[in-house]
DNA sequence: ATGGTTGCCTCGCAA
């Protein structure tokens, strides 16, 4: 079973380049985030066209994700538990084929030192317990998505550049890293030990012509999961393209 | 250095 993460950047503004790239790698599993449009304006007919089916979880402008899968999506959940007053569309959940699938856009926090990076800080601790919930009750899962957290200094480019962003920041890295001290693996890094990949490039001044880039987008998993890893790749085509998301998919190959 | 780019759909905000 190979699962994808990708943040779309606007699945209307990117409907033609996020087909293209499900039809050539053909994932069975996909959370998509910045989907950013309502659940009802989500392009489903095109999708399903490809034979998947999708769990949507949009709002207007901003945020929203979807999962796609070509199996049955069973207990669908979307929405993170812990703050009944948090209306942005940043999670979704369903299990396939045993594996709970965990689709997840992590508030950017900038800039620090505002509401902003406290709504980050407090999203990552409430990812934190939904992690702990799922350990709890033994169930294999895989969290993937736009976590916009840059784990080492090795992920970036020019990690000085980001020291003083909501993406590096120690407060940022430490409650990643109380995620991942749960027990969880970091695909592609465990996969990739000595590798430098990004799967994040500024619009701005030409940072994908020189690979000035992030690895901001991760799929972890449960302790089950991770000993079913085969392979995980950023694969950086649709980045070079023509009207492209300024992120590029991450995909985990696990064994049946 | 407060620029630079993209998407939403308003004339600014978020990334």
């Amino acid at each position: 079973m190979r699962v994808a993460t990708w943040n779309v950047n606007s699945v209307k503004a990117r409907l033609g380049n996020v087909l293209d790239w499900l039809r050539a790698a053909d994932p069975d599993v996909a959370v998509l985030q910045e989907i950013k449009c309502e659940t009802e304006a989500f392009p489903r007919f095109e999708f399903e066209a490809l034979g998947y089916r999708l769990l949507v979880h949009g709002q207007k402008s901003y945020n929203g994700v979807a999962l796609l899968s070509k199996d049955p999506i069973e207990d669908p959940k979307t929405g993170l538990d812990g703050d009944d007053g948090d209306t942005q569309a940043r999670y979704v959940e369903g299990t396939v084929r045993g594996v709970r699938i965990c689709g997840l856009y992590l508030p950017n926090g900038n800039p620090a030192g505002t509401e902003k990076y406290d709504y980050k800080l407090a999203w990552m601790d409430r990812l934190r317990r939904r992690a702990e919930t799922l350990l709890a009750a033994g169930t294999p899962f895989l969290m993937g998505g736009d976590f916009n957290v840059i784990p080492e200094a090795r992920d970036a480019a020019d990690p000085h550049a980001w020291v003083d962003d909501a993406l590096f920041l120690l407060e940022t890295r430490r409650r990643f890293r109380a995620l991942v001290n749960l027990g969880l693996t970091d695909a592609w890094r465990a996969l990739n030990p000595t590798a430098t990949g990004y799967s994040f490039w500024d619009y701005q001044n030409q940072a994908w012509q020189a690979d000035n880039g992030i690895r901001i987008d991760h799929i972890l998993v449960s302790p089950e999961v991770a000993d079913r890893l085969d392979a995980c790749i950023i694969d950086r085509e649709p980045r070079g393209r023509d009207k492209a998301s300024d992120h590029t998919p991450v995909v985990a190959t696990l064994s049946e």
